[in-house]
DNA sequence: ATGAAAGCGCTAACAA
DNA sequence: TTGTTAGCGCTTTCAT
């Protein structure tokens, strides 16, 4: 069994053709079910495992689906992926996974290498860099199925899967108001990608609902990255007023603020209310508890995986379908808590 | 540039045989610089691109690396992940990635797609659960190479790349006798694996070098679901003699237990200290700063992917290699600190 | 330095 | 229900 069988070895044996056997390994319907049998068993007998690069030469698809994230190690984008790659692999679809590394660059060679590699459809997370498309453009225009899930864009035919991160910035602010906040900043993402983006807009439509003026000083627009926080606790130490409230679009960099803000004095929930954003596990194993909003990454990862096998198995049609929208929530812990 | 372009088309207009197309494409050492040249340049002018399919069939190989880890939403694995992704894809290989979340069969399976996608090697971290290797062997016996990271099995001319695992857990021992604990448990993953197994024996010899009486007791296997820490801290908290030292075989886990003990009115570091293993981000969030074994994971997946290329190109040759130790290390932080 | 031609192993349209 | 046959697009040996 270390020779490889091909379908004509077994056709030899059977003494029928290469294409009925073909046929019955794929179970075609015109196909008895006795030459079925005994073609299952003799290659079963005989170790045959289809080469599917043949396979995928003569139907022209590959059974593979490609993903392009911005970071593979990034708790947030892993559990999308587990979702992605458990109804995937369900159905025997593969996935070639590549990361943009947050760089336009490495985004467009990953979607020309998944292209080359023949990936019958693409999901997409954008790099924050990203401002130009054409890259993508190079799917749409061969009818390969492209889908963004939660960093999206607006493409043509092209759906999206994300939450209603406007409502969910507005009902994040909502709350530190009404926990008794009225000195926000919003610590956001690079606004060029809309979930960050609509995030600030949702915080800007609760502060008018409130009453509560709006100017640049209430946001701090960074790239969320942990290692350079010191900045950020600057421009938070150094305001005119005095900062009661925080909304920060990642929990991460929301955890690693609490730490700092803690050694530089404050008292959170105290002095400062805080919410993040994601619900890392990082937020409940802070001190206090991070509040936050919950952001269903695995339902998100097993719903791209679902539409889009569903799109090329031609059960729906996923040109039709703009957006999909999950359930987001509030989850209010301790880091918002009132004090008395 | 809709319609896909073969080395045919490309022959045909620049009166060249398709071979020759092929050559230069490839750059083919026998091909003249001059026609090198115009058949790139008509290449890039006509939109071509290779049909991956169709070179996979001839060479029969696939540039693409299958990956098998326990499970993708972990943030020690997503490390590994990202820089295998991050070598494979600077040089051109793709990446299959599929998880098998811990159970044996899944893993199985997984094997047995790649090993039809025609993959060119395989990495592997095992399932808890694998006792049964056959699925491997369909690899080492058609000389595809194998090699395991982490969570590794001795397999005949299989490569293993992990840290000393032995040695890690003898420090994180020494390093609570050192600071002053003296009933000690060990909160270990299933034995069976050997990255588990030998931290574990690592702590035994620690206990031993000091004197320290070792039973069953001061051991208690789990499957580091934090989901489940319940039944973890009953143990504790039922114990005969009073536990004043936790080495703990994940980080996440101890940084539950820590939350857990603390809500049952446990001083941490003073009534118990406390070493966890990975350096994962939550240990320095979760307070007190949790004591580790610092695990590179990034590292140990450039190696992974390094090494396996190295070896796909003939650079170097894997069989050889027995095992690739990583540098851990010690970092000891408040909840081991002596109390006064 | 280039060309001719035989695969690589499977699929599918058309026949029987 | 099964067989014939012609690809799928690229690589590569053997000629030239």
């Amino acid at each position: 069994m270390d020779k490889k069988v091909t379908i004509y070895d077994l056709a030899a044996l059977l003494k029928v053709s290469p294409a009925t056997v073909s046929r019955g390994l794929n179970n075609h319907p015109s196909i008895s079910d006795s030459t079925k049998k005994r073609i299952h068993t003799i290659a079963k007998e005989q170790g045959y495992r289809t080469n599917k690069f043949a396979a995928n030469l003569s139907k022209q698809k590959s059974n593979t689906i490609g993903v392009i994230v911005p970071r593979l190690d990034s708790y947030f984008m892993s559990t999308v992926l587990a979702g992605i790659e458990q109804v995937a692999n369900k159905v025997g679809y593969n996935l070639i996974i590549s990361q943009s590394l947050e760089s336009e660059e490495k985004e467009k060679i990953n979607a020309r290498t998944l292209l080359n590699s023949g990936v019958d459809a693409l999901l997409v997370s954008l790099a924050n860099e990203t401002k130009d498309y054409e890259h993508l453009k190079n799917y749409t225009s061969r009818k390969i199925p492209l889908l963004f899930f939660d960093r999206v864009f607006n493409l043509p035919n092209c759906p999206t899967i994300l939450i209603d991160n406007r409502a969910a910035g507005y009902e994040a602010t909502t709350h530190l108001i009404s926990q008794g906040c009225s000195n926000l900043l919003h610590i956001s993402g690079r606004l060029n990608r809309s979930v960050y983006k609509e995030r600030f807009e949702g915080y800007k439509e609760a502060l008018q609902a409130h009453n509560i003026p709006f100017d640049d000083t209430n946001l701090l627009e960074t790239d969320l990255d942990s290692t350079k926080i010191k900045t950020t606790i600057e421009y938070i130490k150094n305001s005119n007023v005095k900062i009661d409230g925080l909304f920060i679009s990642s929990d991460n960099y929301a955890a690693n603020c609490i730490k700092e803000l803690q050694k530089q004095g404050y008292q959170i929930p105290r002095d400062i209310k805080i919410i993040g954003f994601n619900n890392d596990p990082v937020s409940e194993i802070i001190s206090p508890n991070l509040s936050t909003i919950e952001y269903p990454g695995h339902k998100m990862g097993v719903l791209a995986g679902e539409s889009i096998i569903a799109h090329l198995n031609g059960t729906i049609n996923l040109q039709s379908t703009n957006s999909i929208l999950l359930r987001h929530q509030l989850l209010e812990r301790e880091s918002t808590q009132k004090t008395i």
